[in-house]
DNA sequence: GAGTTTGAAACT
DNA sequence: CAGTTTCAAACTC
């Protein structure tokens, strides 16, 4: 504990350097690249900034009570982004930040009083006099750090947001017993922020946690949640103590700034404060909060059930950016809603695919108000996303995939499972890297795959935009589903619902490894590049977030045998592929598994065979013998052969959905064929590995698009047994594909790559690919315009051949 | 749930 | 590169 004590500090640290700049910029935060420069040189531009001259002007306790506020909010997006981002083995610092917090917070979590007690007893002091002399200029900072935020926010809502930073600030500087006053002023307000602060704390330190653990969502969601809160009191306050619940799991540091903060707000909340600090539960300190402040809301009750069932996930598993989005999500939408809602966030959370509830923070935020919008969307995603590469505005779009995703996500059923197993932190960790590195490794670029990034920011662009949300959602809910289950184990169905998408979904798969240690390819969630959650019954798994090290390093070996050892097996053809032969061109399926099968007993009708399963056809490179596979025969019969032949001779073997598959390929040209990925194949396998993406899925994504890493997490594509191999490897991909593939379309994306036939794009699939078995395009004719498939398809292929990337770092 | 089958992954 | 072994998923009962 001491240790990650220390631990803790340092990270405070940075973090505050963090905030400083962030107070400055907000817009920066976005950027992976400014929150690592800021983290190497936050001391210099920290002391430039408006803030820390406050600070020094204020006091010297000051400045640290608006260091963390500026932190909870910022270091959230900034610490959480760059884990999540980066790929396991590119995270790894961190990671272990995370994982460190994640201990500190799981055992604070208990008892915030043990970690906070000591800071707190020395920070009280502190905060005391801050409040008492600074109280104005506090607010002042705070109003300076959120002014940003709050430009639409009415002085009211500036006010709050200042008490609210000020309580945060006292919170974590001072102990409860800072008991200044709220100010007169603010009135309702103050004390709507006493009751939201008080949540806010939490709920801020929760982020700054998850933050830690990889997603900079958090604290973006967190001062979103102050933002919308001031638009609307009472869904403010209900997303505050949503967030101070997750807050108060999170870390117990947290709870003890949040205890703070009450205190210092008003004397009230002081007691109220103190009570959450314990937090019993969400419920209690909502209802404190509540009966206490007039502001708070009749649905309270209802939202302490959910609040219990968020502290629950939280604790489970980091919620990361997911749960400030469902928090924001929740406030915006009705009560009612709000536990379908918290259930999307946990889901979101576990799969970490922050991406998704980002994307739903950003559709939320953005009906809900601008505010939001523009500080939890862009940041938190950003953040998670973007802090491999680069934090571009791309990234913050790319975030709902990722929620990949080493939810993976995505990816997710194991991810989740290890949070659940290591306290929530580790496990959120390894979500976050799984997903994230797959990001990181295509975003990055580190490794070989400079292509396969930049397709993977077009997608992640795409995907916020034009399918971002609804893409997210998918697996987001698949992963949401895994996660409500794994938090609400009481609830019976949930845990059905986590049977089903893990044993069946490919995303939710568990492995049931018993000699590999989970570190061979035998592994699906290593495969995957995800880690084993809990679902896993896995014997002596090694593939854990706490065995990082030893995951990175297997992983590494492995690749360097074979690059696209962890890329996708089935690489969606697109028309190029047509060049790869016209073996390819014969094959029904427009995708290709990457090495082809070598079945000789199943007749490429069973899931033994990994084309069948990764719902594409047989080519050229199969070796298979007897084939017979539905999607396409490695003779060349087409799928509409293959249905005949189903229909036939294989009716029997084929799965409904196989047939159905086919039937879209062939017939349902339109939607299915641009999607080939989406398409039988493509849409069913998305989930399996969503989380594939994760830490090493990085290979995985780069075939399909870097997305689905992220986003993978969703296991709902599961629905497509034969699929799913192919989804499990590309799990995350294939949502991401989904929603790359989506997105091409509409965005024209496939325009650039149908070009490419002639140019780039083609050339580039090709040595992307390498195996590249591309199925000709038959279906480019039925379907859309070839041209979109084809630009699709090249996309995909051209990113799969990269996935390799990921595990060279 | 246990046992068998299957084919990929790993090893030689 | 080919052959063998190992392994875990898929499948069957």
């Amino acid at each position: 504990m001491g240790e990650e004590g220390e631990k803790g500090k340092e990270e405070r640290e940075i973090e505050v350097k963090e905030g400083g700049k962030r107070k400055e910029v907000v817009v920066v935060m976005d950027t992976p690249e400014r929150s690592r420069n800021q983290i190497a040189t936050p001391v210099s531009k920290f002391e430039e900034s408006p803030v820390f001259n406050f600070l020094n002007n204020l006091s010297p306790i000051k400045p640290v009570k608006s260091v963390h506020i500026t932190q909870t909010l910022n270091a959230l997006s900034f610490a959480a982004l760059p884990s999540i981002f980066t790929s396991p083995h590119v995270s790894n610092l961190k990671e272990t930040r995370f994982l460190r917090r994640h201990q500190l917070v799981d055992p604070s979590k208990p008892e915030f009083s043990s970690d906070n007690g000591n800071k707190t007893a020395v920070e009280e002091g502190h905060a005391k006099v801050v409040n008492s002399s600074n109280e104005q200029q506090q607010n002042t900072d705070l109003g300076n750090s959120l002014v940003e935020v709050p430009e639409e926010l009415s002085n009211n809502d500036c006010s709050k947001l200042a008490v609210a930073l000020a309580r945060t600030l006292n919170y974590e500087c001072t102990p409860v017993s800072s008991s200044k006053t709220s100010n007169p002023a603010e009135g309702k307000c103050v004390s709507e922020f006493a009751s939201t602060s008080g949540a806010l704390v939490p709920f801020g330190q929760a982020v700054s946690e998850k933050g830690l653990f990889g997603n900079g969502v958090c604290t973006e969601g967190i001062s979103q949640t102050s933002q919308i809160g001031d638009p609307a009191g009472c869904e403010w306050e209900n997303l505050i103590t949503d967030a101070a619940d997750l807050l108060i799991f999170d870390s117990p540091d947290d709870v003890g700034t949040a205890n703070k903060l009450l205190d210092p707000a008003t004397g009230l909340y002081s007691e109220t404060t103190n009570d959450m600090p314990k937090l019993l539960g969400p419920g209690e300190q909502g209802d404190g909060n509540e009966t206490d402040n007039p502001s708070t809301q009749p649905g309270e009750g209802s939202y302490l059930k959910e609040f219990s069932e968020i502290q629950d996930m939280l604790a489970s598993s980091s919620l990361d950016n997911n749960c400030k989005d469902g928090a924001l999500s929740e406030k915006t939408e009705s009560e009612p809603v709000s536990h379908l809602y918290r259930g999307m966030r946990r889901r979101c959370l576990v799969f970490e695919m922050g991406g998704t509830r980002r994307k739903h923070f950003d559709e939320n935020s953005s009906s809900v108000s601008p505010i939001l919008m523009q500080d939890g969307n862009t940041p938190s995603s950003s953040k998670q996303i973007l802090p491999m590469k680069t934090g571009n505005d791309s990234a913050k779009r790319i975030l709902p995939g990722i929620g990949l995703h080493l939810n993976a996500l995505a990816t997710t059923p194991k991810e989740y499972k290890v949070i659940k197993q290591d306290a929530s932190v580790s496990g959120r960790l390894v979500i976050a890297p799984s997903s994230t590195s797959n990001f990181h490794s295509t975003v990055t670029g580190k490794g070989p795959v400079n292509e396969s990034l930049e397709m993977m920011p077009i997608e992640r662009d795409m995907d916020p935009d034009e399918n971002g949300v609804p893409l997210l959602e998918d697996p987001s809910q698949a992963s949401v589903d895994m996660v409500t289950e794994e938090f609400n184990q009481s609830s019976p169905k949930k845990k059905r619902r986590r049977v089903e998408q893990a044993g069946e979904s490919e995303g939710c798969k568990r492995c049931n490894c018993k000699k590999s240690k989970c570190l061979k390819l035998y592994c699906e969630c290593f495969a995957a590049g995800v880690y084993c959650v809990e679902p896993c019954s896995c014997q002596e798994c090694f593939n854990k977030p706490i065995h990082e090290d030893t995951v990175l390093a297997t992983r590494k070996q492995i690749e360097s045998r074979n690059p696209l050892a962890f890329a996708p097996k089935v690489i969606r053809s697109s028309d190029s592929v047509s060049e790869a032969g016209d073996d390819s061109s014969k094959t029904p399926a427009s995708a290709r598994h990457k090495r082809g099968c070598n079945c000789k007993k199943s007749g490429c009708l069973k899931k033994y065979c990994e084309c069948y399963q990764g719902g594409v056809g047989c080519s050229i490179s199969c070796r298979c013998e007897g084939c017979k596979n539905a999607f396409g025969r490695k003779d060349g019969s087409l799928f509409v052969g293959a249905e005949a032949d189903l229909e036939e001779d294989e009716t029997e073997v084929l799965d409904k959905s196989t047939k159905e598959r086919i039937l879209h390929k062939t017939g349902s040209q339109n939607d299915v064929e641009q999607n080939p990925e989406s398409a039988p194949p493509a849409t069913p396998f998305r989930c399996p590995r969503p989380f594939s993406q994760g830490p090493f899925s990085s290979k995985r994504k780069p075939p399909r698009s870097s997305l689905p890493s992220i986003g993978g997490p969703s296991s709902l594509f599961a629905n497509q047994g034969p699929l799913a191999k192919t989804s499990f490897l590309p799990p995350p991909q294939p949502k991401f594909d989904k929603h790359f593939e989506r997105v091409m379309e509409d965005e024209e994306m496939p325009d650039m790559l149908v070009q490419g036939n002639n140019g780039s794009p083609i050339t580039g699939i090709k040595s992307s690919s390498p195996n590249s078995k591309r199925v000709s395009p038959p279906h480019c004719n039925f379907g859309m315009s070839p041209g979109r498939r084809s630009s699709r398809k090249l996309i995909l292929q051209s990113i799969p051949a990269f996935p390799s990337l990921t595990p060279k770092h």
